[in-house]
DNA sequence: ATCTCTCCATGATCTGGATCAAAATCCCCG
DNA sequence: CGGGGATTTTGATCCAGATCATGGAGAGAT
């Protein structure tokens, strides 16, 4: 109904197009303005391989190691890993790969933020999670990738053929072991996320979402006074099944209630306690 | 606010009770009605294992094995899991385990549909999924199971103890990688779950849904012109984040515009591509 | 400094689906 | 076959959060 037009509207264009850059802009309908165009997948930004893609025992000093999937090898396997890694540099804002590409690759992310996040036909989206440093992508895909990835901030990323790796991991039982044990832990938040996505109020979805951001941010960096919000509030309700304007005003009542503290590109906890009488109702 | 109420509410109970058998009853309100009481774990219904968990070579017959995680393991790894196998049954609508319960085993089911969920403390639900012959129960689970799991109708398991599975799952680099195989395809299930819980409107989570079991089921019985609905309306909102009267119209309308037929415990998709359509937006 | 662009905040209004209510149907079980 | 609880259907009304509209604050660019 509300769509209806877009079945008929076609665009054309010039040259290489990137296709987070095609977005209807139409005044009038801000859903609209937002919507990505489906376009073919264009060629993704280019990628700095790190050192020519021939840096040896960078792993060695790699400060996510022991977190990462790679934690379940010893010296001699690192190495070999390390044959078939790439380390690549993604700036902000750009695409590493689109939904429906085909998965050639898998990653481990070792510093930045990425958003990953699945698109509908007319400009709906759900953003599934935030990949940080120590997580790896590629656990839930066949072929193909079943969601997007673009980079929120600068990212760092070890690339692993995806042949290659799964031959490792089939030879190394360590690092299928290991694989499992992501991906059921994956598994357990995405089911946890069900609940929020399906049975929880507004503002238990923010409250939820600040709580879990911060434990993943403190497991990283210890815990801190401040918590960095890399991703942008319509990025937050996409994650939450909520609109730009809930989150914002969640957000602004908590801020003149003194349970947070708007800091730049990010916010401070003042009252934790009352998030987590939030979320448990 | 709504629920204050329940924050003072104390029930004792005497003699042996089960949790799913504990819900307030309270008229004129059916949400609280329907919701579950905190209690402790009661006992769960007793479990009868087939042939006093003697049964050799049961495994050989079994019509799921190739779609379960046993498909990955030769003659002899089979007879070896057989070893650890206690062959059960559990009548329909009772408690297999609780969320919070001591993961001590895990599952694989023969016959029959299990509703998967996770409870909040005021009673409402987020049905996870439903568990059907070929499906694997503990893939997501640390030493505590994340959700509970109940039988719709009978049902028959397969029961691993949980320490000797994950030793076999270690030495059998076949069985880790199907493992690998199981979570990652319900990792990728629960993002697509996510999309419907956070960005879909009411009539397209339920197409969806519909569509989506009848493709489940297509893949034990071949197709079939009817679907059998195991699970109640109620669970089917509580899957989909809506309420009984939303599924209960929308699956009438439907009715009403011969789109599907209601038939007995079920009903049959008269107009597939309908659904296909209201899905795709 | 000014322009532009993007993101965020906030008030006004609307609405899809929730809630409330009541009747109808189903399903055991005796 | 009939009684009583559970589940489902259907109608009326409500409301949390979506939508619409507008203004403001920052960050780059020139």
């Amino acid at each position: 109904m509300r769509n209806e037009w877009l079945s008929t509207c076609t665009l054309t264009m010039q040259g290489p197009v990137n296709r987070q850059d095609v977005v209807l802009k139409l005044t009038g309908s801000r859903s609209v303005m937002e919507a990505h165009l489906p376009t073919n997948p264009g060629p993704i930004a280019s990628l700095t391989p790190c050192g020519g893609g021939q840096c040896a025992s960078v792993c060695a000093e790699c400060r996510v190691r022991l977190y990462a999937v790679c934690a379940a090898l010893d010296r001699d396997e690192i190495n070999e890993l390390e044959r078939i890694t790439q380390h690549i540099s993604l700036p902000a804002k750009t695409a590493l790969f689109h939904a429906g590409d085909a998965a050639a690759s898998v990653y481990t992310v070792t510093s930045g933020t990425l958003r990953l996040q699945r698109d509908l036909a007319d400009g709906r989206r759900q953003v599934i999670g935030f990949a940080i440093p120590g997580d790896f992508i590629g656990l839930a895909m066949d072929d193909h990738f079943g969601f997007s990835a673009d980079s929120l901030t600068p990212v760092n990323l070890c690339r692993f053929d995806r042949q290659a790796f799964a031959r490792l991991a089939h030879e190394k039982h360590g690092l299928m072991g290991r694989l499992h044990d992501f991906a059921s832990h994956e598994l357990g938040l995405a089911q946890e996320h069900m609940v929020v996505l399906g049975r929880r109020r507004a503002e238990e979805r923010v409250a939820a979402f600040l709580l879990r951001w911060r434990e993943r941010m403190a497991r990283l960096t210890g815990a801190s006074a401040t918590l960095a919000l890399p991703m942008g509030r319509q990025d937050i309700a996409d994650h939450l099944g909520l609109t730009i304007e809930t989150v914002s005003r969640t957000l602004a009542r908590w801020m003149r209630e003194k349970v947070i503290l708007d800091v730049p590109d990010g916010i401070r906890i003042l009252d934790q306690a009352r998030l987590e009488e939030t979320v448990a109702g």
